[in-house]
Parts: C-alpha cells; structure tokens; sequence
DNA sequence: CTGTTAGCGCGTTCAC
DNA sequence: GTGAACGCGCTAACAG
C-alpha cells in the first residue's frame, strides 16, 4: 500500500506539504502542489482513513444495528441510512442482531470496539437499560422504539395512529365485520396498532364481537394460518386487517384458495408498505412505514449531534395511507 | 473512550502486559494477569480495532459492493457475506453501487481507502479492466460475473442451466406453448437464461414460433406489461417463463386480472427464488440462485486468499429447481 | 510558505 | 516474566 511518504518523496516534499494540500489546511506553493498532486495521482494514493481515525478520534462510520438484512424492511432503512451517511461524506456498517439479546449486545460491541463515530440501533431483544449502558459512551440513535430516558434520540412511529387509520378506512368503505390478524409475539408494535384498530372500531360503534381476532407469526404463513382460523369461525366477515404486509399477503393466499373473487368479495389492508404491496395481487392497499425517511433523518439527527448543531424535536413519523387495490367499497354494491 | 494506557495504570502494570494478556502473545504471571483483567472489566475497555489495524497491518472488515440494498436478492447476498464473515471474526462494510460506473469505482475506492482486509463485489456497470485495475491491491471476489483474466476470483450461476431447468419442467408438465418475458437491458444473465430456455425447446423439437418473447424492465411492473403484450398477441399460451421473480409476480397479476383461474388455467414459472416466492399466489415455483450460499463463499475464499490456504476450484453455482404451486400439469388435463 | 516533531492507541521488538 | 522504546500512517502544533 502506498504511504504519504512514499508520495512524499517523490514529489520531494514533506509529509506535511502533502497533508496540507490533500486538506487544504494551509496554503502551499503552487509549483509544490502541482508536484503533489501530479505525484498522488501518478501512484494512486489513498491515505488510510484509519490512520486518520486515529489522530484525528473521527472514524467516519456510522454503525448501524438491525434484526434482519435479508428482509426489505431492513433493507430500506439500510438504505436510507446509507445514501444520507453518503451525503456527509460517512460510511455505514451494518450488522445483523437478529432479535437476540446476545448477538444484539454482541453487535454493539463490535461496532462500539470499531470506534464508530455514532449509532443507529434498531433492538428489540435488549432492554432499556442494557441499551442506554452500552450507547452511554457513543451518539447514538434508536429507530422504531421509545425510551423514555432517551426520548430525543429516539424514532419512532406512531404505530396506533397506522392501525385506527388501516381500519377506518375499511369502515369508511362499508365494511363493519372486520377480523384482525395480529402478531403472537406480545411486542409494542402489535399491541399499538391493535389498540389504534379497535378505537377505530369503537368509535364507528362497531361491537367487539364484529371484530374476532386471531394470531401467528408475522410471517406470510402466520398470515395464512390466522386467516384459515378465522375464516373457518366467522364465515361472516368481509375484510381482514393484517399487522403487516407480510401476514396480509399470506391472508390473500388464504382468500385466492378459498376461490373468494379478489377485492370484491372480500377486503386486506395492511401496514408497512414494505416492498410487496405491488408484488401481489391484488395490489396491497396499506399504510405505509416511512422507513426510509427515518434512515434519513436518523443520519441528519446523528450529524447534529456530532456538529452541536440543532435538529427539529419532531421524533414520531406519522402513518400514511397507501391506496391500491385490496380494499373493495361494499357500500356501493349494496 | 478509555485506552489501553488507563488499563495499564489502573492495574499497576506496563501496556505491554495488558497487550500480552488480551492477546494471549506470552506468558504473564498470574497475579498480573487477574489485575489486568480486573481492570478492563472495572473500565469495560475494548481495545480499538483502528489503532490495532495501523500496526496490525489488517482491519478484519470485508468490503461490500451491491447494487440495491432494499432489493432482497443483495439483502441475502448480504446475510451470507456477513454471518460467515462473523466466523472469521470479520466484519463487513457494504455499499451500493446503483448499477452505475461512477458510483461504483467511487464505492469501490471508498472501501479500499477503508483498508478492507478483502473486497466482494457484484458490479455490473464496470467493465472487466476496470474491475481488475481497482482491485489489483486487494483481494477480491467477484460475484454474479465471470471474469476471464480473474477467473479463480469468481463465483458465478450457471443462468443457462437455470433457464433450461426451468423450461424442461414446463416441457414435463405438458406445456408446449410457452411464452418468455425477458430483461430488456441487454446483459449476460438475461441472454444466458434465455439461451436455455431455447435449448429446452428445441430439444423438444418445440417450433420457435410456439415460444413467443416480449422484453421490459426486470420488475414486477415489467412483468406485467410483458405478460399483457404477449396474451394479446397469443392467446393460446398456457406458460410463461420469467427472467426472474420479481417479473413472474407482475405476470401473475396480469393473469388474476384477466379473471384466469390459477394455477388450473395457466402456468408460471421465474428464476431467483428471492424472498417473494411463498407470499405470491399461488406460491412461485422457480429455480434457485444460491445466492446465501454464494456469499457464505465468497466469505470462505476470502479467507483462504489471506491465509494462503487452498480453496476448492468449484466456482460455478448449479441452478436447483423449487417446485410450489404455480404450475399445473396439463396432461392430467387433457 | 515549509520542514521537523510530537503524538493518536496499540503490537512488537529489545534489553533487563 | 516484564517494562521501555519504536513504529504503523497520518494530522497538528511548532519552528524557521
């Protein structure tokens, strides 16, 4: 690997000069750095960003923590991450915590140990106190979750406005025996959107027993067995809404199987807008994750801890509708 | 952030002490040794991997390059690289590179001045020489590609085999009037894939004139424009095979739409077998592009690279077909 | 304007 | 068995 010395001597020069025109920290002679630069490029020199880091206590990275890179919901928060660290000219490393509290500890470690400038941490397996231990010492934000000590600098979404948007606007297209299928892990996100899903219900004056309930896995085949389920004891229902889009379009496998005529014999909404809803058929109506968007800001809020400088207070990302083709208006056909 | 010299004077002991009990490089008396490891647990010191990698001479990162972070295909790619990179102790750094020649020699040179210890790269806007001038320095792999000068440094899939796979099952099914939606950008996988679906054909002394062919864009989308084109014109069909999955879920969608009943009524089949396969209806049947595996690999070469340690000369990945529910066996029928 | 020097945090000689 | 000293590649403060 070629060193600034090695471009030193050939532009006969000091390090220094090399530094300085590479940085632009001072002025220099231009005869000297044309030579400089002439001498950089004839040996492609890249000047190690960890010898830098070391002087300099900046390494440039930002460390990012996720469940799951295989799944899209991960990837476009990678992405939207990646392309705003690019943006200040910071890099990303990513690794995978898989929900388990060890390998999520272990992950933080790893990236605190690679001395990354600050953190984006999506954990759901540690608690709040074993996360504001291990980020005491770095910046660090945390993405999809509220803690209350660390309230600004977290965001979040505001998961019981996505379910009581997801089911009024199946009331609102004249459904009103409406099943849920929700999520069997007992986490903050199902329990929010399952609050904001009966509110929604209750304020329309829906009685509960309209609205049966099943859950399973989030998965397409959790999707599908809550969906059986359900079907098989209320054979009255016209729309299901799903936790999320993954269990939605394991519910309209369930539909098609049953030879049900999709949207118009019967409705799905989800809630993520992650990656599917195009992909199926029919084309998932949802309300949408901005997770890309909280990628984003996530790096903006990073940056301003690491400038002192201020950011918006706004930590909750609202829901929004994603109208496609799932959802059938049934108060026309009556 | 607490450095080893805190270590060295809170446990009464040099730094050379401290280095030789973490790194297990010689013996140290064991009072000394329980000091020293009294006092890192007592500072949670970690030593940092920059100032390790500046004399090390090695930084345990693996560079990254991808197109598409929220595409799922990279997102497995990814998982591979990292959990087998994670056996090694390593790390990875991973960067999207667009499918555009600046952006990926720019992400290129970023990992490089990085110092990854080894670079993994699937590019496809960069042409052959520009690959192998970028990577001279450093050992890479080079997934999805087949680089003649650089061949013992590539993994790639057999997209020949993996056409032919899937057009000899449709053949096998019954099938003899099979569509092809295909990629419209004109590179390799597309031109391999279709070669062995005509090869399947023509096998079967199947007349070319009975396999129609339209082109868009490899996303669901252009699945279903290609998919509408081509019933338009042939109505007759009774299969079609994709480039790859994303464009099969667009076809399918067009077939829901012209109220077909599936998979009774028509048959589809992709390539990929990325993620979407099991929340499609009816589920996808298609051939496996090992890509998991391919950067599980990868990671193994790039550790045989810096070993110096022989590696097997298998570099070419076998297609493997995934039978779900999306083809239907019309000679039952008939 | 420019070269010399002192660290950044750590592994690794060398003497002791 | 252990500590002092050097250097990895670079930036920043210091002289000139």
């Amino acid at each position: 690997m070629v060193t600034i010395k090695d471009v030193a001597e050939r532009a006969e020069v000091s390090i220094s000069t090399i530094s300085r025109v590479l940085n632009g920290t001072a002025n220099v002679a231009a005869d000297k750095r044309d030579a400089v630069l002439k001498a950089v490029a004839e040996l492609d020199y890249q000047p190690s960003t960890i010898a830098r880091a070391l002087v300099g206590h900046r390494t440039g990275m930002i460390g990012l923590l996720v469940n799951n890179f295989a799944d899209p919901f991960f990837g476009t928060l990678i992405r939207g991450v990646e392309q705003q660290a690019a943006q200040y000219g910071m890099q990303v490393i990513a690794t995978e915590g898989h929900h388990q509290a060890e390998q999520e500890e272990a992950a933080l470690r790893a990236l605190l140990a690679r001395r990354c400038d600050a953190l984006i941490i999506h954990a759901l397996a540690l608690s709040d106190w074993q996360l504001a231990g291990l980020t005491s010492h770095c910046p660090s934000i945390v993405v999809n979750r509220s803690i209350p000590e660390l309230e600004s600098h977290c965001l979040w979404f505001d998961n019981d406005q996505a379910g009581y948007l997801a089911a009024q606007y199946l009331l609102g297209k004249g459904h009103s025996r409406i099943g849920w299928i929700g999520r069997d892990e007992d986490i903050a996100d199902n329990r929010d959107r399952f609050t904001g899903f009966c509110r929604a219900l209750q304020e329309s004056g829906i009685p509960r027993q309209n609205a049966p309930v099943e859950s399973a896995p989030a998965t397409a085949a959790g999707g599908y067995q809550a969906t059986s389920r359900l079907l098989t004891k209320h054979p009255d229902l016209t729309a299901i809404q799903a936790y999320n889009d993954a269990m939605a379009a394991g519910c309209l496998r369930a539909l098609h199987e049953r030879n049900l005529r999709l949207p118009d014999q019967f409705s799905v909404v989800g809630v993520d807008d992650v990656y599917l809803g195009e992909y199926l058929y029919p084309q998932l109506t949802t309300i949408r994750y901005p997770i890309e968007t909280i990628g984003q800001q996530a790096v903006h809020r990073i940056h301003a801890l690491l400038t002192n400088s201020a950011f918006d207070a706004d930590h909750c990302f609202k829901p929004e509708l994603i109208e496609r083709g799932s959802v059938f208006d049934i108060s026309r056909k009556v």
